[in-house]
RNA sequence: CGGGGCGUGGCGCAGCCUGGUAGCGCACACGCUUGGGGUGCGUGUGGUCGCCGGUUCAAAUCCGGCCGCCCCGACCA
């Protein structure tokens, strides 16, 4: 008996968390694997939230004054081979098209691992003048990496992502595109997906190739690894070089346009699933949820059948009407115990039980998933329950964070030592965010990255701390960073 | 590419040592039952046992070769 009531759960997270994250996703429906390696199926529960996602972003996006396009997913093998930092980046993960219409190509085609070089050789043609500054696209697409190891929404061989693409007529104004997009997907992540982040500039180890400075958001997962969650690269005039993007100022002189970059992903899904998730499944914070409230009837006696489903579907066309993502579990043959698990592995933010007990009382059941046990439960008045579900959601939306936040301080130290820096990373459970001083040379960050298998996540901008000993090598440094074993 | 492991219904596995009608759990279909935390019972669908060859009256099982997958390492803006 208990080993077929363990059959249908799943491993629990503290005791092998990769297998739980794949049980999770498995499981939650959000994807399945596909025929080809490291190629994932997003299934309809999983594409939703992407959907929402892109819904979402895309309007905070537009707000900035980038305009989507959308460029060829094929591009010509010479153009990845344009700007010499870019092509060693790439090279080894490009899928390459040789063969065409049956025939082979005269210069074989690369599958866009990213579109920097295309999207710039358009803009050599369309920029000519300081007038036609700046300017500003953006392209949801999927791009291509041939990665050696994959690991379902992390890594994956074909991901969907945005990337946005931008050119200025000034250093200063490019720069401060970039923090203002970087500081765009810090609120996106921490307010909308209930993420909670550190970010800042990317050491040069970590940088973008073809970059002059990568900026990015780092979350930490439920097993102390961080997760870079979206980059914001500015470009400098290296792809403007390389593609001859040049435009004439108000003093009639040709000039490099200064360029940005920068994009998140279908990464994210896995973020969410490993900041949120617990031992019952996923965990969705209501913003993103494409299901925000669940509502399930019970019934015992054939009789009771009509009132309560009436009393659900007047409640659902209530949630309905003040814009809450809701829908009723009328489903016969699975008792109400089984749709709870069900709903509870789908990340569902609020479940809402209606049977003859709420009915003769004129309230229903909420059962919120942020929290187990009695405190998770509590019966809410029928006449004012729309308001009390549009409540709650938003209550949820913010304990979520706040559990994030309080997994993530908990994790995050300040070591003096780098013995103490080691013991912290050491093992399997070893992880968390490393607040360190660090002098900024490479080899000591490669000493870190050697001894304790963490790396470089973020510098945090504008720092006003007191100067102090490099953790490795003692010598003075003026910043601090965290550094984390990272997926 | 180096080290280790595994290929048997959709999933997880047993059977192989000692050759003889391919089995269990889950899932799925149907019926009754049940229903406020994964209800129970019954009936049923579904597999050329990774591929090729060999030994044998007979191969999932023994032998040889090949292929694929997973884990660890190398690698990864």
């Amino acid at each position: 008996m208990a080993d077929k009531a363990d059959e249908k759960k799943i491993t629990p997270r503290s005791q092998d968390f990769a297998a739980w994250y794949n049980e999770v996703v498995l499981r939650a429906e959000l994807a399945d694997y596909s025929p080809v390696r490291g190629c994932i199926v997003f299934r309809p529960q999983g594409f939703a939230i992407w959907e929402n996602i892109q819904a979402e972003l895309d309007r905070r996006i537009k707000r900035t004054g980038a305009q989507n396009a959308y460029f060829p997913l094929f591009i010509p093998e010479s153009f990845i081979r344009k700007e010499a930092t870019h092509v060693e980046g790439f090279s080894p993960e490009l899928a390459v098209v040789t063969h065409g219409g049956g025939k082979q190509l005269e210069e074989p085609l690369v599958v866009r691992p990213t579109s920097e070089t295309i999207i710039n050789y358009m803009f050599a043609q369309w920029i000519k003048s300081y007038r036609d500054l700046p300017l500003m696209v953006n392209q949801w697409c999927n791009v291509v990496r041939w990665e050696m190891r994959t690991r379902v929404f992390l890594r994956t061989t074909e991901f969907l992502w945005q990337e946005g693409h931008t050119a200025h007529a000034t250093r200063e104004e490019a720069e401060q595109e970039t923090l203002a997009i970087l500081e765009l997907y810090r609120d996106f992540c921490e307010s909308y997906l209930a993420i909670p982040l550190v970010w800042g500039r990317k050491s040069a180890a970590e940088r973008f190739a073809g970059a002059v400075e990568t900026y990015s958001i780092e979350g930490l997962m439920g097993d102390g690894r961080a997760l870079q969650c979206g980059t914001s690269h500015f470009l400098g005039q290296n792809f403007a070089r390389a593609f001859e993007i040049r435009y004439l100022d108000q003093n009639n002189q040709l000039q490099y346009v200064w360029q940005t970059s920068w994009g998140v992903s279908t990464r994210l899904l896995g973020a969410l699933v490993m900041v949120h998730g617990d031992d019952q499944g996923l965990r969705l914070p209501p913003t993103v949820a494409p299901t925000q409230a669940v509502i399930v009837p019970i019934w015992r006696k054939a009789e009771e059948r009509k009132p309560v489903v009436d009393a659900c579907r007047e409640v659902y066309q209530n949630l309905c009407q003040v814009g809450v993502r809701v829908r009723v579990d009328e489903r016969e043959g699975v008792t109400p115990g089984f749709k709870f698990n069900e709903w509870e592995m789908r990340g569902v933010p609020l479940r809402i039980e209606i049977g003859p007990r709420d009915i003769a009382a004129k309230v229903a059941t909420l059962v919120r998933r942020d929290q187990t046990g009695p405190q998770g439960k509590l019966a809410s008045p029928l006449e004012r329950l729309a308001q009390s579900v549009t409540e709650l959601l938003e209550d949820i939306q913010q304990s979520l964070y706040r559990q994030a936040k309080a997994a993530m301080d908990q994790a995050t130290t300040e070591p003096q030592s780098f013995e103490e820096l080691r013991a912290q990373m050491e093992g399997e459970g070893g992880g968390g965010f490393a607040n360190v001083y660090w002098c900024g040379q490479p080899s000591c960050e490669e000493k870190i990255r050697e001894e304790t298998k963490a790396s470089c996540r973020a510098i945090p901008l504008n720092q006003d701390v007191p100067q102090g000993p490099c953790i490795v090598c003692g010598q003075p440094a003026q910043e601090r960073a965290f550094f984390a074993k990272a997926y």
